[in-house]
DNA sequence: GGCATTAGTAATTGCATAATAACAACCCGT
DNA sequence: ACGGGTTGTTATTATGCAATTACTAATGCC
């Protein structure tokens, strides 16, 4: 009734719902996102939202995906020295986060957890990798001569993680009152250099 | 109709409503623990629950307070190194969320925040003066040559700070895989010496 | 032992929510 | 220009939820 419909191709409105799912997420916690505020800001109806997902599980698995494929989890090539590298990629999580904020809502939801398991799954698998590839530089940076070889490479590489988590946890939960990127990479130096 | 009443004083109640509470909030996600699963657990009806509080966000607010004045958040009087009682009043902490392992849970719920401004107020005091202690410990560290002169006591607070609540969330989110105390204080190691 | 106080129950209310069903307008290829 | 498939709508349903009301039984004080 309220203006003219605004019919797009189910590909883009998928999209759409995906990214106001993660607004929504991030403002209000996963679990408060209802289909019929997820509707609201789409522009649509409630009942709209079940022909582009079968349910709303799927949504947040959607969700995931999305996260999942944008995360940076790859070493790329170089030639750079190990911890140059590290830095590098800690601060492509770190901006990543920045420019998705709606990730540590959605990573450390223990309600969306709790529900889905083909989801925890995923994001415990998305963990272990970003662990393995922080454990690999250590290790390089080991043989480099870098560090101290006593130096275990998976619990600094599970040091480095915990960091991370905990500085998105408490900007996500201090409303991004500090910049994560620079802050977070100021207390990074604190801890690789003694 | 079943078994016979089991009436109780009101102030035990109140403190069994808090301890299932907390103990629901961490195996569902605080957001799924309604009233009605709460009188489940406890063993009454769900009526009765708003006997003993007004709604259900002041069961939150009692939960928080029994959070608040459990966790470890002074310094004890000590001649001990600065660096010896942050190790100690790291450990404790580790323990306490042992020992308390809806923390992580109800501490880092973006629905609990969203819709109850004195509890997240609440929380991020408590954080506020967790931190603070670390960086008088890191002060005196300094003053007694302890640490490089150069190093920023309030940026070290705030690195271990976000060490402490990645490895909380973290062993919230798996599950309590691991051993916190003993993980996390190896890991704490790793951060303090070079 | 009576009886006020207190801790409980059963029943109900009003609202939010995810999902379904039946129908309608839009769009594109032919 | 028209017809099938697609993207939407309105209306509805069943369920779950916090909170209220009116009643009831246990407890402990005199």
């Amino acid at each position: 009734m309220n203006a003219k419909r605004q019919r797009k191709p189910a590909a883009e409105r998928k999209a759409q719902i995906v990214d106001e799912a993660m607004r929504l997420a991030a403002e209000l916690g996963p679990d408060r996102m209802t289909t019929q505020k997820l509707a609201d800001a789409v522009g649509i109806t409630q009942a709209a939202i079940f022909r582009h997902f079968p349910n709303k599980a799927e949504i947040w698995l959607a969700v995931a995906d999305r996260i999942r494929t944008a995360m940076p989890a790859k070493l790329t090539e170089s030639s750079a020295p190990p911890l140059i590298r590290l830095r590098a990629i800690v601060k492509r999580q770190f901006e990543f986060i920045v420019n998705t904020p709606s990730i540590p809502a959605i990573l450390y939801s223990r309600e969306l957890h709790a529900e889905n398991e083909t989801l925890r799954l995923q994001f415990s698998e998305m963990v272990a990798r970003r662990q393995e590839m922080f454990a690999a530089l250590f290790r390089a940076a080991e043989e480099a001569g870098d560090i101290r070889p006593e130096l275990d490479a998976e619990d600094a590489a599970r040091l480095v993680l915990a960091f991370i988590q905990g500085m998105a946890m408490r900007w996500s939960m201090e409303e991004r009152r500090f910049d994560l990127v620079k802050d977070g990479m100021r207390l990074l130096e604190l801890q690789l250099r003694p």
